[in-house]
DNA sequence: GTTAGCACTCGGCGGCGTCGAGTGCCACCA
DNA sequence: TGGTGGCACTCGACGCCGCCGAGTGCTAAC
């Protein structure tokens, strides 16, 4: 028994239907492809591949469509490494180099991403707690405000007001910058916590409640998760879905406006691969998200994933073509957030 | 002849189509409104009506429907100011008391605003040449890179890194940070260019090319008008209209994406009118936009317009009341810094 | 200036028949 | 046993047709 045939014919359905867009009979599958066989053959091949769940008919007398199943297979044993060309390389290169800080780079990233795919492109904000500290600076706002900015290697920056219960010593504050700066520089949130205990215990115990505040706040900003931000491109790329299937789009497009769903989506996702994750249809746990895929990649300086991007779509979208855009993104974002 | 009668029609009709979206005939407006007169009486005035452009009709044998002169029209003379509810007032109010940072505050009002109109909602972040300079921060990074961090009044941070020709003295960083403290602190960008010459001029002549390397930097972030940011929220809006007239909504969204089409929109509204200004389909001289209106008004502290926002729809939409949330959302953002 | 009446227009809608792609099954062949 | 050709069947897509009704413009009368 042929095996491997039944193989190529998922593997020629998914590919003619991404294409075509169209439900994919038997007769047009041996035309385009050149299997050897007569188009009754595949469709035994066919009925015993719906009675195992990777392909189904729309209605009685239409050709096949994947199912989430079939795409599945598809993606884990069935395509093929999608080179990309040696001009989206280049696009690719030329676009990222000339950013001058973050925001440009993460905006350029999501456009360029978008482009590449044709699809929703999504990227995360280097996130503050696994980037390590570049610098504290501490700004005196009035008798009993301070403003504490904190700038990240990544080259983000996070700013928050300390409101003080007593006034600090307007001498001290320098001097807590600087220990601030020698201590916790260079460091992640995970390695914090026994640098700044002993900057406050540096300082006279009359003056620790207010230092205490200070650290506090540092080291809650760096904790805190919440505060991630997402930038989203090629919203209008999901238009082309909705003439197809009308009605579909509009559960996503408010799944997406939700920036809390695509946090989970992709911390989810982070923990499913180290490598390129990819989410089908209903493997996605948010319910607007049923008839849509996602393919996400993390990206960070030195090996260390500090944030992820990614590219959604409907399922029925190219995932070779895809996995291979945000990879080469994703590297060339990790390699510029290095240099 | 009865003038006023004719403009009642004119009301009534789009009204009317607002509500039901579909072509109003003289028949139903004489029921719905009660205006004492027949049908026939009515399709004489929308004769007039239409020769004079206000309203048309799609095709022969359907009701009319208000043209973008109609609209025009109707808001500047006939559309009577809708109060907010108590309810909605005290939703803006709460929503936006909450607010921790600027950030936060930008985020909750474009959301607040796109829930209250059910339209597109945008908000220009502070423009950073319009407000006041609260704080300059200046970090060496390494012997020839110095990081410059431009904090503003409204709360606004925006970093940039300086590549300097020549190392600058070390001990030289805490001057040069004082001084442009002192003379640069609470100033706009149209009061900073002699305090900033000043700065340079203070140092020694072998440091001046370093510190009028930072000075420039300063200036031209401050002037650089293109790094506006734009959020938007309720883009799924959108697709309510989509529904009534498949397909006019690509090209929106498109334009959506281009923050730069929407900054220059908001940035010719402001020229429009002091208060609240009003854009109607074609009068929005991007192709994109010719079948959608936008609403807009300024905000900032103290009276000074520093950013806007915005409302954008179908030209159908429900100008009275979209106008009175632009408004109202506006007050409460320009309490909110100002506070 | 308003109204009633009337002939006319035209898009929307539902029914109908045709067409064709695609299927499942069965008998047959190597 | 697996592959193939043949065949009857299904069912959505498409185009045609005729009806219905909302709406109009015009004219003559009030």
């Amino acid at each position: 028994m042929s095996d491997d045939r039944r193989l190529d014919v998922l593997r020629a359905i998914v590919e003619d239907y991404v294409t075509t867009n169209e439900p994919v009979g038997s007769r047009s599958l041996v035309e385009r492809h050149g299997l050897g066989v007569s188009p009754a053959t595949i469709r035994n091949d066919m009925a015993v591949l719906e009675e195992a769940g990777y392909i189904a008919q729309p209605h009685t007398s239409a050709g096949r469509v994947p199912t989430d199943k079939g795409y599945r297979l598809f993606v884990d044993r069935l395509s093929a490494v999608k080179p990309l060309s040696a001009a989206e390389r280049r696009a690719i290169s030329a676009f990222l180099t000339d950013a001058v800080d973050l925001d440009d780079v993460v905006d350029r990233s999501v456009r360029l991403l978008s482009q590449l795919t044709h699809q929703v492109a999504v990227v995360q904000y280097p996130s503050l707690a696994r980037s390590a500290l570049r610098h504290v600076e501490l700004v005196p706002l009035d008798d009993d405000r301070l403003l504490v900015v904190i700038i990240t290697e990544t080259g983000r920056v996070e700013q928050r007001t300390v409101e003080l219960e007593h006034a600090i010593a307007a001498e001290l504050v320098p001097e807590l910058r600087a220990r601030l700066n020698v201590s916790a520089g260079g460091r992640r949130l995970s390695e914090l916590d026994g640098p700044l205990a002993s900057v406050v215990e540096a300082f006279a115990v009359s003056e620790q409640p207010a230092v205490r505040a200070v650290v506090d706040v540092v080291r809650a900003t760096l904790a805190e998760t919440t505060e991630e931000r997402i930038v989203m491109a090629g919203t209008s790329n999901l238009l082309r879905a909705d003439r197809d299937f009308p009605g579909t789009v509009r559960p996503v497009i408010e799944a997406l406006e939700e920036q809390v769903v695509l946090l989970r989506l992709l911390t989810e996702m982070a923990e499913d691969s180290v490598d390129v994750a990819v989410r089908i249809g209903h493997e996605n746990t948010h319910a607007g998200l049923s008839e849509t895929s996602v393919v996400a990649a993390g990206y960070g300086a030195d090996g260390e994933t500090v944030a992820r991007i990614g590219a959604l779509g409907p399922t029925r979208m190219d995932y070779a073509g895809t996995i291979a855009s945000v990879r080469a993104v994703a590297r060339y974002l990790s390699r510029i957030l290095a240099g």
